[in-house]
RNA sequence: GCUCGGGUAGCUCAGUCGGUAGAGCAGAGGACUGAAAAUCCUCGUGUCGGCGGUUCGAUCCCGUCCCCGAGCA
């Protein structure tokens, strides 16, 4: 089979990474891998900003609204579902073009995973419940007399990761902070990838994202957020979690304006948009940079297929 | 026109019994090892509406003017 080298393309929400993704597998007879965390579920096409019928008919789309709604999704589970698509783009020898927003994912692809046990569901329902009834300095204190060097790589108030620290403990019996020590684990060893990222302004960027949200709303954005209400999911699942739900739900639920919601919705999404921004501007290595969106400049297109040529010799 | 409230950071507002002021939000920068569209950290000088007066010293007290609310005419 031939392996062709993965194209990963990487960059901030509404920077135009999705199209520029079906644009590059028509010019490297590729498929589209989705390595967005909210992409994933089924239910929010609309709110997610996955791709609609036309591009999905245009290139082949791989990974996008998969996972059922009530899943609590992670890297490792995305991961594990791109190796086998990644694989089997490999085996139609065509060209893997993995593109998403979330850091934490590709960093996983490229660089590996942390070789740390699967977590004891129940500890994780303890764990979640801790936080909620304690609080993260809360368990913090529990996790400092049980595993002071996972403490130590913790803030407090980091809920997230207090809880990670402590799940990990209680689970495995050494702290995180000896997990952290231990080599990553790659799924594909001998596999480089070909790294696009693109940071554009974010003036740029806030304008898109609110001319985006706009769309959404006429797309149905939503009913399609209704629509997920009625299914009486948990707050703590990460599609609740997703921009524009909880500011949409909060409309829905009477409790602010329509013109609030759709404000906060767009602020929220922006902020988000800067939060990816420092990530990809700090974190990861990329064989192009674009300080542009894209929005089809064929140059781009012509300068990715250049550097490309060069890196498969 | 009169009376009463207000006018302080981009926004909403605190406060200073007179010694030039601080929260939340926004914004900026940063972190990120299995919830990453998550989670968290750092950053606050602004003619305290204008002009006068009193005072060693006024954003605060007094006068006056301007603006915004509410009420009365």
């Amino acid at each position: 089979m031939s392996q062709n080298i993965p194209i990963v393309i990487g960059g901030p929400t509404a920077s135009g990474k999705s199209q520029l993704a079906i644009d590059l597998a028509l010019a490297f007879d590729g498929v589209v891998i989705n390595a967005d965390a909210s992409q994933v579920y089924k239910s929010i096409p609309i709110i997610a900003a996955s791709p609609d019928a036309k591009d999905k008919q245009t290139v082949p789309h791989m990974l996008y609204e998969y996972l059922e709604d009530e899943v609590s999704g992670n890297v490792v589970m995305w991961l594990e579902e791109a190796v086998k698509a990644i694989k089997e783009v490999w085996q139609q020898g065509k060209t893997p073009i993995i593109v998403g927003g979330g850091g934490l994912y590709l960093d996983n692809l490229i660089n590996g995973t942390t070789p740390i046990p699967e977590v004891n569901p129940e500890i994780r329902k303890q764990a979640l419940m801790l936080v909620e009834k304690i609080g993260s300095d809360g368990l913090y204190d529990r996790l400092q007399k049980i595993d002071s060097a996972g403490a130590a790589l913790v803030n407090p108030n980091d809920s997230t990761r207090v809880r990670r620290a402590y799940e990990i403990f209680m689970t495995t019996g050494v702290s995180i902070a000896e997990w952290f020590k231990r080599p990553l684990i790659k799924r594909l060893p001998d596999t480089k990838f070909f790294v696009i990222k693109l940071l554009p302004p974010k003036a740029e960027l806030d304008k898109r994202c609110n001319l985006r949200f706009d769309i959404m709303m006429a797309q149905g954005a939503l009913k399609e957020v209704e629509n997920l209400l009625k299914k009486h999911l948990s707050w703590q699942l990460p599609i609740m979690k997703a921009q524009g739900v909880p500011d949409l739900a909060a409309f829905l639920n009477g409790e602010i304006s329509f013109n609030q919601a759709v404000e906060n919705a767009k602020l929220h999404t922006r902020q988000y948009a800067k939060r990816q921004l420092t990530w990809f501007r700090n974190k990861l290595n990329a064989d192009i940079v674009l300080n542009e969106c894209y929005t089809g400049q064929s140059q781009i297109i012509n300068c990715v297929k250049k550097e490309y040529k060069m890196l498969h010799k």
